[in-house]
DNA sequence: TTGCAAATGCAATATTGTTGCAAATAGCGG
DNA sequence: CCGCTATTTGCAACAATATTGCATTTGCAA
């Protein structure tokens, strides 16, 4: 992997100096980034314009697209997001900091005919060792 | 499982004719509803008081509420919360439903010292065999 | 029956995302 | 390098979904 210019031009879309720090910012988040994540980060950013790098960047392969528990969409650089994949995660509830484990990721249930799995994903809650010692 | 209005007794809320219309709704339904859904079939209802009503379904475990693809929530009759305790749910992420599978849940990976272990939850995503169908 | 906490109805507001359109510009052919 | 053109951007308006404030009504238990 190159810089963000040239990973826009290896997928074909042109580089535009939005697009090249969008692309910046989610190549180097820790999780996947919401439009108003991107937009505090680029604060010169206009907003209606990074909806559309966002969804560019989608278009393109460069990034994902989800959705989380609130209803809000998130965006996480393509690359990265293969890194974590077939992975458990710790989620402290106090901070809100996301750990890997060590452990592996358990085998796939038994799906009802006709469903289809796209994901599967071990998620671990408590408290980490830092909040665990002040809290 | 009793009429709608024992569910809500046995909840420990308030039976009150939203309600029972609004659970009827959610246990009828062949997918999880959103509250435009809802709204659709109790038309005389009140906006606002929908939404408060499913959030109250929610709360008292007579409900669940998940995210659909574009974002929005979408709720569905389940059990009383006891119910689902101690097994794994399969997520939809086209229609948002959320459906009871057969599998046990997973064992307790090994944490890293000084980690505390609240909650665990495997969380399966896919389509559904219907959203598989139509999509 | 009465009292009161909880629920409701309605208006206003918030949050998140989209569309239309004119101005700017990236990348291409020449 | 230069100009052409399709793409991208900026801004304003709009749309969809969800929440908050507050006065009124109601379930239900004493
Ligand atoms: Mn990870
Ligand atoms: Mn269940
Ligand atoms: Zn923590
Ligand atoms: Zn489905």
């Amino acid at each position: 992997m190159g810089t963000a210019a040239d990973l826009l031009r290896s997928a074909g879309v042109k580089v535009t100096p939005g697009r090249q720090r969008v692309l910046d910012a989610l190549c180097s988040a820790s999780q996947a980034l919401s439009h108003a994540d991107v937009e505090a980060l680029l604060p010169d950013a206009d907003r209606v314009t990074l909806y559309r790098v966002l969804d560019s960047l989608v278009a393109c392969g460069l990034a994902l697209k989800a959705v989380d528990a609130r209803g809000v969409f998130r965006f996480s650089a393509s690359a990265v997001q293969r890194q974590h994949e077939g992975h458990v995660h710790f989620r402290c509830t106090d901070c809100g900091g996301v750990f890997c484990l060590e452990a592996a990721p358990p085998s796939p249930p038994q799906l009802p005919h006709g469903f289809r799995l796209a994901e599967i994903a071990l998620d671990v809650r408590g408290t980490c060792a830092n909040c665990s010692r002040t809290g």
